[in-house]
RNA sequence: GGAGGGGUGGCCGAGUGGUUGAAGGCGGCAGUCUUGAAAACUGUUAGGCGCGCAAGUGUCUCGGGGGUUCGAAUCCCUCCCCCUCCGCCA
C-alpha cells in the first residue's frame, strides 16, 4: 500500500486528479508541520538555496485543509453513531425518521469530502515543489563558485608532451565511437569499441565488487520505474523535464539507480535491528540534459546515456551523519586505488541538489581537457526521501516508528571515469597504460596500444 | 495477446450491507504458575490524519482510487498486483 497521498498513477491519471481524503504519514516531502511551525525558518532555507517556494499558499491550505477536517469529522461522528442507532432500531417509523436524517448529513458530508480532497490535491501539489532543509553544516553560497574545496589529493600528473583530451585518444585508439554512436541516435550519444568496452565493463566490475567488500549489498534493478518511484527520491514532480519517459506504458527510464535503490523499501516499516543498510548496483542512467544544452559537447563527459555504479544506504536518523563520512571515504578509497587525482568539494546551499541535506563532490582531475570531472555526489538526505517514499523504521518492539534516513553517492559514472583514465593514463605514443587494478580483469592486458595500419579499415 | 481465478491485520484464515478495525488460530510481548525453562492459563499485540499541555478523543484504512447507500471488507466501476490455461518469445 502506497502512503503518498495523491501521488499514483491511479489517482492521479486514471481517476482524473481527484486524491484520497486524508494526509497520511510522509505526506510527501518536507514535513508539514515544519512549514506550519516555523515558515521563517522555511524562507530562509529556500533564500539559502536561491529558490523559491510558496509558502503562503501552503499555510493557507494547510488551515483550510484543518478547517474542512475538524467539521467533517464531527459529522461523520454524528453519522456512525446514527447508523448504530439505526441498525438496532426495531420500530419501522423511528428507523425512517432517522435515516431521514442522515440522508441530510451525508449529502453534507459529501460536500465538505469533495472540498477537502481538492484542498488535499492542491496542498499536495504545493509541497511537493519544496526541496530538502539544509544540514547545519551546508555553507551558504550563491552558486557553483561557493562550493569548497574540502581537500585535494594527488597531484596533477606531469606531462614531458602535450596531453590530449579523452575524446582524441579514444577515437585515435578505436575504443571510442562518437560519430557512428551519434548517427543512430543523435547528439550526446556514443559507443565504446574493443578494449574501450572492456575498459568500462572492467571498471563496473571492479567497483562493484569493492562496494560488496566494503559491506554493500549488490542489487540488479529495474530501468524502467512508474512515476511513484521518481517522485519518492525527488525527480519528480520538479524535474520532469529531464526524463525520458515511455509515453505507451508510463514508464520512466532511470536517471540514477538512486531511483529503483529508493524505492526498494517503499512503504515498509524496517526493524531497526536491520539498519544501516548498505547497498550497491550498476545501472544505465538517461539523462536528457535539456537544461545543459550546449554545455559540455565534446567528447563523453555530458551524455543522454550512461552507466553508473551507485552506493546507497538506509539509517536511522542518529546514524546517516557517519555514513556520510564512510561513504566518502570509500568512494575516496576507490579513485586513489585507480589512482586518480581528485578533490572533495563541499556543496554550497545553492548548488546542493533538490533532495539532499548535505552534499560532497568527488571530482577526478583530466589532464587533457584540463578540467575537473565531477564523478560522485555524495548526499544525506535526511529523512527527506524516506517521507516521500514512506520509509520507517521501529527503533524497538513497541517503540514507535521512525522514518529512516537514506543517503547516495556515486561511484561512479563511468563516462568520466573512463574519460580521467584515458586522458591520465595517456602515452606520448598514443596508447593508454590500464590502471594496476584493472589489468587482471583484462586479461592481464597492460595498455591499450594505438592501432596498426593494418587491419583497421572498420 | 486470449480465457479464467484471486488479493482480509506480522503470518494463516473466517466473514456477501448494520456495535467488523475486523472471529478463530499461529507468532510476538507482558503476567500467573515454576528453583528456572517448557506446558497450561490470563491479558495484550496495526498505521495514518485531526483536536488536546496531557490524559485522551474523533476520523480514516480489509491491494489503490472512485461510486451506490442513512450505513460497505461485503454491491458497482476502474487501476495495480499475484496465480492457472492457451498463444508468442530472449
Amino acid at each position: 500500500m502506497c502512503g503518498c497521498w495523491g501521488w499514483h498513477r491511479s489517482s492521479e491519471r486514471r481517476s482524473q486528479g481527484k486524491v484520497s481524503l486524508g494526509l497520511s504519514r510522509g505526506a510527501g516531502m518536507l514535513s508539514i508541520q515544519w512549514i506550519r511551525e516555523a515558515p521563517d525558518e522555511v524562507r530562509a532555507m529556500l533564500e539559502r538555496r536561491g529558490t523559491t517556494a510558496p509558502v503562503d499558499a501552503v499555510l493557507e491550505r494547510d488551515a483550510e485543509r484543518r478547517t474542512i477536517l475538524t467539521e467533517v469529522e464531527h459529522l461523520k461522528a454524528d453519522r456512525n453513531q446514527a447508523g448504530k442507532a439505526i441498525g438496532k432500531a426495531k420500530d419501522q417509523a423511528e428507523r425512517e425518521s432517522l435515516i431521514g436524517t442522515q440522508r441530510e448529513v451525508a449529502g453534507r458530508i459529501d460536500a465538505l469530502d469533495e472540498r477537502l480532497r481538492a484542498v488535499e490535491a492542491e496542498l499536495h501539489a504545493l509541497v511537493s515543489q519544496f526541496p530538502n532543509r539544509l544540514h547545519a553544516d551546508t555553507p551558504t553560497g550563491s552558486g557553483e563558485a561557493d562550493n569548497q574545496v574540502v581537500r585535494s589529493i594527488g597531484l596533477p600528473r606531469a606531462f614531458d608532451f602535450e596531453p590530449k583530451p579523452h575524446w582524441e585518444i579514444g577515437e585515435s585508439l578505436r575504443i571510442l565511437e562518437i560519430e557512428r554512436a551519434t548517427a543512430m541516435a543523435g547528439s550526446r550519444m556514443f559507443a565504446l569499441r574493443g578494449q574501450g568496452a572492456r575498459l568500462q565493463r572492467a571498471l563496473i566490475n571492479h567497483l562493484l565488487e569493492q562496494n560488496e567488500e566494503a559491506g554493500y549489498e549488490s542489487w540488479y534493478l529495474p530501468n524502467l520505474v512508474r512515476e511513484e518511484a521518481m517522485f519518492a527520491s525527488g525527480q519528480l514532480p520538479k524535474f520532469r523535464d529531464n526524463l525520458y519517459r515511455d509515453a505507451e506504458e508510463d514508464y520512466f527510464l532511470v536517471p540514477t539507480a538512486e531511483v529503483p535503490l529508493t524505492s526498494l523499501h517503499r512503504d515498509e516499516i524496517l526493524d531497526g535491528a536491520v539498519l544501516p543498510l548498505r547497498y550497491t548496483a550498476h545501472t544505465p542512467c538517461f539523462r536528457r540534459e535539456k537544461m545543459s544544452a550546449g554545455r559540455d559537447v565534446r567528447g563523453i563527459k555530458r551524455v543522454h546515456q550512461f552507466e553508473k555504479v551507485e552506493i546507497y544506504q538506509f539509517t536511522t536518523p542518529e546514524g546517516s551523519a557517519s555514513a556520510l563520512e564512510e561513504m566518502i571515504a570509500h568512494a575516496e578509497g576507490l579513485l586513489a586505488g585507480l589512482g586518480l587525482t581528485y578533490r572533495v568539494l563541499q556543496l554550497c546551499s545553492a548548488d546542493i541538489g533538490f533532495s539532499a541535506a548535505l552534499s560532497f563532490d568527488l571530482e577526478v582531475w583530466a589532464p587533457g581537457a584540463a578540467e575537473w570531472l565531477e564523478v560522485s555526489s555524495i548526499s544525506n538526505c535526511l529523512d527527506f526521501q524516506a517521507r516521500r517514499a514512506n520509509i520507517r523504521y521501529r527503533p524497538e518492539e513497541g517503540k514507535s516508528t521512525s522514518f529512516v534516513h537514506t543517503l547516495n553517492g556515486s561511484s561512479f559514472g563511468m563516462t568520466r571515469v573512463f574519460a580521467a583514465i584515458l586522458e591520465t593514463y595517456q602515452r606520448q605514443d598514443g596508447g593508454v597504460d590500464i590502471p594496476d587494478v584493472l589489468q587482471h580483469r583484462m586479461g592481464r592486458l597492460m595498455q591499450i596500444e594505438a592501432p596498426t595500419a593494418a587491419g583497421t579499415s572498420a
